[in-house]
DNA sequence: CTACACCTTGAACTCTACTACAAGGTCAAG
DNA sequence: CTTGACCTTGTAGTAGAGTTCAAGGTGTAG
């Protein structure tokens, strides 16, 4: 197991070192071992901790959430029933945001397809309409 | 077109009242009519974006880059090669999160086959070491 | 043994996205 | 023609997620 300190660690995970003293600070991530010089000590899983926490982040779930999904994790005195029933809880909350993503999805390429690169008036040309179910006309 | 007042909206959206004139003022919405007293005036098209907003918010995008994406319409200056363009390049964010999501969701998923609902020592149940490809080994 | 980068703590500051409050005008019901 | 819900503006406060600053200790290269 490599270990890094506070600044290598934010170097491998492209976040600031406040960030990390922070995560630590609010319980995101747990006080790691010290040096005799007070020094923090981390190990390689910390690594891919705070690439997961950076991850989620960008998929729209809080630090709080976060932490919710971290707690399925590393904690041997909860029982499989316990991280089971929160994975599902958890699996149905991804579900509906991929397909939200979806949708979106769908609705930006019938925008590009029905706004291709030329010239038109772009009245009907609306994200929000394809979104919400308004047809739109273009074809006539 | 039905028309609202600030207050129908918020009830028809689900939003406060102040979050519906912090969007105006913060140029996400734009200045509606007023009538003679000064009360906004909304059309329905509002309710839509509205909605559309609130559920781009939980799938990750920040008010700014909402704005981005509401600017892809309505603009009747804009022609098509631009928006196209713009359109494709959110069709790649939402492109990523969705990928990202399932490898979430691939992951969970793995992480709730393996802690089956009985009770087993969970030091390898990691969302994270599932995530990060760090072999487990249950089954031996 | 002195630079100088990197570490420590703690507190203050910033930005985003609201949310609440104060002081007052509007409008529909009784 | 008053009550009370709903509207107006403007300002201030809050929560989440950092970020910056001050004052000082550590560690290593020259």
């Amino acid at each position: 197991m490599k270990h890094f300190t506070i600044g290598k660690l934010a170097a491998h995970t492209g976040v600031g070192v406040e960030t990390i003293r922070y995560y630590e600070r609010s319980g995101f991530l747990p006080a790691p071992d010290r040096l005799s010089s007070g020094y923090r000590v981390y190990g390689d899983d910390t690594v891919n901790k705070v690439r997961f926490i950076r991850e989620a982040q960008t998929l729209g779930f809080s630090l709080s959430e976060i932490s919710e999904l971290l707690a399925l994790t590393g904690n041997p005195e909860a029982d499989c029933a316990q991280v089971n029933d929160r994975a599902q809880t958890k699996l149905q909350e991804i579900e509906e945001k991929i397909q939200r993503l979806q949708l979106m999805q769908a609705s930006l390429e019938r925008l590009a397809k029905y706004c291709p690169a030329d010239e038109q008036p772009l009245s009907e040309c609306s994200i929000i309409s394809h979104l919400y179910g308004e047809e739109i006309t273009h074809d006539g």
